[in-house]
DNA sequence: CATGAATGAGGTTTCATTCAT
DNA sequence: GATGAATGAAACCTCATTCAT
C-alpha cells in the first residue's frame, strides 16, 4: 500500500495481520489482538486503515501485488504458451504453499461481499496479464476458443483455490509444488484446443 | 433437520436465513434481522441452534442434503460414466442458479474455519457418492488414475464454485446451465485418461 | 424517570451516579466507573440512557422532582407569604445540605449547554410553583412589582446556588440551615415592596 | 499571562478560545478546533498551556484580571458606599453583556472542580477589593453586619451570575445594563443595615 | 419452551495528551 | 520552540450470547 508510515510498524503489522486473520474466521479475529501482537496502538491502526476490513484488504492488496510481480518475473524468457501457463500455475501453488497464511486469508477468511466491492478484488494487473496470454493462445488455435478467455482463467483459478483449500483441510503433508506438474497436465488438457492435432507431449 | 419444531416457523426461518445470509458477509448479517424477518424471537433461535453459526450450518446442511438427493435422483438410469459426471456437473450449476442465495452462502459467506470443523463440511454422503463414481472410472481406465480420486473431484468442485462466483461477480445474465455442456467438456478432458484411446465423443 | 426497569439496578445506579458525578468534573467522570460501582453492565446504561449526559440528566430530573415534592409538602398550611418564601428558601438549603452530591452536580458539574436544552432544566413544575406565589405577592403589594416575578426568583435561586457553592468551596462546617433565617432576611428585603408600610417583623 | 509568545498568536488564540469554549460544554469543545481556528498547531498549545483546562483557565484569568482593572478604574473618585457598590454591580453586568462569551464560559462551561482548585478561582485581587469595601460598610453601620462580609458578596455575585445566566437562557433582547439600577436597588436593600435609620434615597 | 432484559465483547470514533523529530 | 505521528482512554454503538422469568 501507499501508507507512508513507519516501515517498522508496517512490518510488525503485516506479520500480525497474517497471523491473526489466517487463524480465525474474519468475525472472530479481533483488531485489538492484531494491535497487541504488532505492538501498535489500536488507534494507529484506525488512523491508517479506517476499519477491520480496510486493514485486511490493504495487506491482501500488497501480497497479491507481490505475487503478481513474482509471476511476471518468472515468465521472463519463456516463449512457449504451455510453459508459460505451467509456470503461472506453479508459481501460484508455490507462493501459497510458502505463505499458507495468505492462502487461508484469500480463500477462507476474506469477507467476499466486501472484497468483491473492493478495487483490490479485481487485481486488474494480474488478471489482465493472464487474460492476455490466454487470448493469444486462443487466437493461435492452441487453446479452446469455444469459451471466453475468462472461463479458461476461471478453470485455473478455481482449481488453484480448491487445491489449496483441500490441502489445508486434509492437512496434507505432501508438497503442493511436488504435484504441480501432474496437476498442470490435467489443467492443460482442459484448456487446450480439443480440435488441435498438435500432440500433447 | 433435528429441530423438532413448528414446520411453519421452520419454513419462515429458512427463508429468513437464506435472505439475510446471502446478502451480507457473515459478520454483517444479524441474527436479530433473521429473527425479525422470520417473526420469531431471537432467543428461540438460540434455544434451537445455539449460535449464529449453528443456525446457518444447520440450514446449509439441509440444503446440501437436498442437493445430494437431487443428484442421486438424476443419476438414476444413467450408465455411461461421462454422462454421469456431466449430469452431476449440470445439476450443481442448475441448483445454484435456481437458488443463488445458497450459492452465495456456500461459496461466499460461510466462515470457512468453522465450517471446515463442522460435520456438515464433509458432506460425506455427497462426497462419497462422487468419489465412488470417480474411482470406478479410474479403475475402468477411463479416468486419469495418476492422481487420487479426490483430486479429480477438486477439478469439478473448484470449477463449479469459481464459475458460480464469477457469475455473481460479473452479474452475468446468461444462464449457467446453458453453458454447462461447454464447460463440462473442459472438465472432462481434465479428468479423462490421457492414454485412453476411446474417443471423446 | 420512567425507566421501567429493575428497581434494584435503578437504586444502585442512582447511588453510583451521585458518587461519580459529584466528585469529578463531568468530563473526568467515566461512565465505566459508574457501571463498575453500580455493578451494572456498561451496555445496560447505554440501553437505558443513551449517553453519559442522558444518564446524568435522568437522575437530576428525578432528584429535582423529589425536591419539588418536598417543597410542596412543606408549604402546606402556611398562609403568610413571607413564611412561604422563607420555607421555600429553607427547604432548598436543607435539601442540598443533606444531599450535597446533588448540589455539586446541579451547580458544579452539569454541562450547562446541554442541560439548558433539556426539558429537565425548565423544571416547569417547581418554577411555576414559585412564580405563582411571587406574582400573588406582587399583586398584593407585598413584593416589589417593578420587576418581573422571574427576577424575584433569580434573587432566591442565585443566592441559594452561590451559598451552596461557597459552602462547598470554603469547606464550611457550619450548617447551611442554621444560617437560613439570617440569609433569608436579606432575600426578603430584596424582594419586598419598598413602598410597603407594613412592618418587617 | 506568562505565555511569552508571539502577541499575534496570543490574540488569535484568545479569540479562538472565547469562540470555542463559549459555544459548547467543556467536554464537547475540542482543543483541535481551537488550534484550527487560531491557525496554530495543537501541539503548540500544549507546549504553552499544558492541557485543555490550563488553556481555558489561563485566558479566564486574563479576562477576570481585566474586569478587575476595569472595576478599579471605575471606582476612582467615588466616595459614597452605595454608589461604589452600584458601580461594581453595573460594571459587571456591563462587562458580561459586552463579552457574553466570557460570561458563558465563567458561569456555564468552566469545569468547576478544576477551577476551584486553581489559583485563578480565588481571584484574590478582585475578591479582596470587594470584601474591603463591604467590611468598611459594615463597620460604618451602613451594611448589614449580622452576616460575614463574604455573605454579602455572595449575594451580589450570586445575583449577577443568575441574572446573566437567565439573560442567556431566556434569550432576552433587553439590555442588562438598562435594568441595572432597578436591580441594584433591590440588592442594596438586601445588603444594607436593616437597623439603620438612614434614608434609602 | 418462548421471551426480552442484561451482559460482554469488540468495532468505530473522537480526543486529550505524549513523543520524537 | 513548532509540528504531526502515535498513543490511550473513553464515548458510542451493535451484536452475539446468556440468564431469569
Amino acid at each position: 500500500m501507499l501508507d507512508g508510515f513507519n516501515p517498522d510498524i508496517h512490518k510488525r503489522l503485516e506479520a500480525a495481520v497474517l497471523e491473526v486473520f489466517s487463524q480465525s474466521d474474519f468475525h472472530k479475529a479481533s483488531i485489538r489482538d492484531v494491535a497487541k501482537i504488532a505492538g501498535v496502538s489500536f488507534s494507529t491502526i484506525y488512523n491508517h486503515y479506517g476499519s477491520k476490513e480496510g486493514l485486511l484488504l490493504a495487506f491482501v492488496n500488497i501480497w497479491l501485488g507481490k505475487l503478481t510481480d513474482r509471476i511476471i518475473d518468472h515468465l521472463q524468457g519463456i516463449e512457449d504458451l504451455k510453459e508459460k501457463l505451467r509456470k503461472v500455475f506453479w508459481v501460484q501453488l508455490d507462493y501459497y504453499e510458502r505463505y499458507p497464511g495468505l492462502g487461508r486469508i484469500l480463500f477462507m477468511t476474506l469477507p467476499m461481499k466486501t472484497w468483491m466491492d473492493d478495487e483490490t478484488f479485481q487485481q486488474r494487473k494480474m488478471i489482465g496479464l493472464f487474460l492476455e496470454v490466454l487470448r493469444q493462445g486462443q487466437e493461435a488455435g492452441i487453446l479452446n476458443s469455444n469459451v471466453r478467455a475468462g472461463t479458461l482463467l476461471d478453470f485455473i483459478s478455481g482449481f488453484v483455490q480448491r487445491t489449496f483449500t483441500m490441502w489445508i483441510v486434509r492437512e496434507e503433508q505432501e508438497s503442493l509444488t511436488q504435484q504441480a506438474n501432474l496437476l498442470f497436465e490435467m489443467v492443460w488438457r482442459a484448456l487446450s484446443n480439443p480440435e488441435c492435432t498438435c500432440r500433447e507431449k
